[in-house]
DNA sequence: TTGTAAGCGTTATCAA
DNA sequence: TTGATAACGCTTACAA
C-alpha cells in the first residue's frame, strides 16, 4: 500500500548523500494540523474549498515552520518550471542591460531566469560551449529560451535541441539564418540608414565605416544599409569601408583614417570602434569633430564621458530584453507551437553629443 | 498496487495545463529496450552494473530519442537542484563581470546558475524586492546563495530565510552586518591606504575624498583607512571629505573643488567619482593632471577611455566572482553548516594613467 | 469540505 | 546483471 500519510519521514538512517538541509514539505504541516496533505495544499494554493478555520490553522503552521513550496516538485507534475533560460555574453555593458531587461519582466511575470553566459564572440569552441549551456537548461526543463546567437550559423546547434522539443525561443539582437524563431533586436537596417543621412545633411561627402564581422546580422545589416543609402545619394558621395571585429582596435581604425583620400565623417558599427577612432585620431593629431566627425552606435556607458561625447544611435537593450521576455511569455500561454515567427524591432535613436560637426568647420 | 512499468503513459486525455512538450522519459526509453527503467537509469548514469551488450542498446535508443535527463525530478528526489542562486544588480560595468566570474566557474562544476537582479542601491522597496527573490530561489531550491547584499541591514532579511535553512551563502562585494556568512571582495582598507600612499607620495599635502553612502561597507573601509592613513603621516597633510551616492553628480564633484582651499589630489570611491571630478574639473577650468589629480577606484570600462586616461586602484570582477563561487562550492561538499566563516579579499591594483602628476607640475 | 489514489521522472535499496 | 518497490514533494481526479 502506497500510503503516504504515515507519521515521521525516514530520518532514521541520513543517507549520505542527501544534504537534508531543514526542509518543511506539505506532510509536515498536514500532520501538524491533523488534516490531509491535499487540504494543505489546496490552502496554501488556494484552489478549492476549505473551511475558513482549517484554513486559518494551517496557515498558522505553514508561517510558524516558514514553509516554502518546492517548486521543483510541482514542475515535475504540471511540466512547468517558471524558469526561463537566459543565454548571452553577460559581462559587456550591453548585454549586461539587456539581461536585466528580461530579468524585470520575466520576475514581474513570476518566472525566474537561469542564467548561460556564452562567449561574447564565435571561435571554434564557441558553438560545442554554447550547446552545453543549452543541454543544462533543457536538462532543467525551461519553459523557454531567450538567447543572443553568437552567429548566423548557430541555428544548426539550436533548431534540433531546441525547437525540435517545441519549446519557445526567442533569439535577441542577432538573427539566426532561416529565422525559424521569434527575433527581438535594433532596427540595424534603419540605422545603418540614419547614420549616413545624418553624416550627409551635415555635409560630409567622404564617409567611412568601421564595419564588424560579417557573419552576425547586426553587423552586416548596419553596413548594407549604410553603404545603400550612400549609393542612393548619387551626388558623388563615397564611403570607404574597413572591416574589423566588434572590438576594434586603433589599428584598424588608422587604417581607415591614415591614407590620403581620408573620410571627413566615420560611423562605427559600435561605440567600441567609434573610442578606436579617437585614439587613431589622437595618434594622426586630427581633432574631433573639426577635421573629423566620428558617430558610434550603442550608446554605451562610456559614450558620453568620452572627450567630446561621443554622437551615437542609441539602443535601447533594457528594451530588447523586456520586449524578448514579452515575447517569450506570450509564447507560453499558446498551446501552439509556432503560429508565425514575430520580429520586434526597435528604432535606434540618434543621440548628438560633441563628435559630430558639419563638414564646414574643418575649413574653419 | 503502485505499479509504474506498465506500457503507455497516459496520452488519451491531454488536460489542458500540461504543456506536454515532447519530452522522453526513463520508461519510454525502457519500454523500447525490453528493460526496466532502473537499468537504463544505471547506464546512462553509469553507475551500477548491466551488460555491455544492455548498454549499447539503451544509449543507442537514448540517443535516438534525443533524451535528456529530468533534472528536477532527479532534484526532488536527491535533494540537491545544482543550482546557485545569483543575487546581484547584474546591469552595470562592474558586477554584470562579476556575474561572468562565478557563472564560469560554476558552469565548470557543473552547476546552473539562477539570476536574481536586486535593486543596484539601497531604498525603501529594495529590501521587499531583494526578498521576492531570495523566496523564489528559495523555492527552487537552489544549493546555495551568492548574492551581493543592498547594505549592512540587510542582514535581517536575509539571515532568518537563508541561514534558517542552512543553505549556504557567500556575500560579496559588500559585508553584511554580523557576519555570520562568507564573504569575498575587494580589500577595500588596503585599497583607501594605497590610494593616500600614492598621493602622498607624488607629493600633493591637501588631499580630498569623494566618499561613498556610509551604509555600505566598501564605501566605509575606504574612506576610513583612506582618512586613517593621511592622520598617520602627521605632516600636516589634510583631507576634505564629501560624502555621496556611487553615482557622483558634477554638483557634488563641484561641492568638493569649488572652494578656496582646494584639494591637489582628490580620490573617488568609484570610477563614476572620478567621472564627475572630470566633469567638475572641466567647468572649472582645472586641467588633470596639472591643476588637479584625480585617482579612482575598480577600473571600470571607461577608465582608460577618459581624457587623460584615468588612474585607479583597479578591481578584479571576475576574480571576485570566481573566489565566490569556490568558496560555495566548497561549502556543498561539507555536511557542517558553518565551521567558521571564511573571508577572501582581494588586493586592489594600482593601474597608473595620466590623471594623476606630482604635486610640483601644478607648479610649472 | 475533506480525503484517497495515482502519477510526474528520477534514484536508493534490496531481492532475485 | 536486472528488476520490483518505495520514496522525493507536489498536483489532478475522483470519491466520500
Amino acid at each position: 500500500m502506497p500510503n503516504r500519510g504515515k507519521p515521521g519521514k525516514k530520518k532514521d538512517a541520513p543517507a549520505q548523500a542527501r544534504p537534508d538541509r531543514f526542509q518543511v514539505s506539505l506532510d509536515d504541516i498536514a500532520r501538524e494540523a491533523g488534516v490531509s496533505r491535499m487540504t494543505v495544499s489546496r490552502v496554501l494554493g488556494n484552489r478549492g474549498r476549505f473551511s475558513e478555520k482549517t484554513r486559518e490553522r494551517v496557515v498558522a503552521i505553514a508561517e510558524s515552520k516558514r514553509y516554502r513550496p518546492n517548486r521543483m516538485a510541482r514542475a515535475v507534475h504540471t511540466g512547468r518550471s517558471m524558469t526561463i533560460g537566459l543565454l548571452l555574453p553577460v559581462h559587456g555593458p550591453y548585454y549586461s542591460r539587456v539581461a536585466q531587461g528580461a530579468h524585470d519582466e520575466l520576475a514581474a511575470a513570476g518566472y525566474s531566469v537561469l542564467l548561460g553566459s556564452n562567449p561574447h564572440d564565435h571561435g571554434p569552441e564557441a558553438h560545442a560551449a554554447e550547446l552545453r549551456l543549452v543541454h543544462a537548461f533543457l536538462d532543467r526543463r525551461v519553459d523557454a529560451f531567450v538567447l543572443r546567437p553568437v552567429n548566423d550559423d548557430a541555428t544548426r546547434v539550436y533548431y534540433r535541441e531546441i525547437h525540435e522539443r517545441s519549446v519557445p525561443l526567442v533569439a535577441v539582437d542577432r538573427r539566426l539564418a532561416g529565422s525559424f524563431c521569434d527575433f527581438v533586436g535594433t532596427d540595424d537596417l534603419l540605422g545603418g540608414r540614419l547614420a549616413a543621412e545624418y553624416l550627409h545633411a551635415l555635409g560630409h561627402r567622404h564617409l567611412g565605416h568601421l564595419a564588424g564581422p560579417a557573419a552576425v546580422s547586426s553587423a552586416r545589416l548596419r553596413r548594407q544599409a549604410f553603404e545603400k543609402t550612400v549609393a542612393g545619394f548619387n551626388d558623388g558621395t563615397t564611403c570607404q569601408v574597413v572591416a574589423a571585429g566588434f572590438h576594434a582596435s586603433e589599428a584598424d581604425a588608422l587604417t581607415l583614417l591614415d591614407r590620403a583620400a581620408r573620410p571627413t565623417a566615420v560611423f562605427a558599427v559600435t561605440d567600441w570602434g567609434a573610442a578606436a577612432l579617437y585614439a587613431a585620431a589622437q595618434r594622426l593629431r586630427l581633432r574631433i569633430p573639426h577635421d573629423l566627425s566620428v558617430l558610434g552606435f550603442a550608446d554605451l556607458i562610456f559614450a558620453g564621458l568620452l572627450n567630446p561625447g561621443l554622437s551615437t544611435l542609441a539602443q535601447h537593450p533594457e528594451a530588447v530584453g523586456r520586449e524578448a521576455a514579452r515575447l517569450v511569455l506570450g509564447r507560453l500561454g499558446q498551446p501552439t507551437p509556432a503560429l508565425r515567427n514575430k520580429t520586434v524591432l526597435l528604432p535606434p535613436e540618434l543621440i548628438v553629443r560633441g563628435s559630430t560637426a558639419p563638414r564646414a568647420s574643418a575649413h574653419l
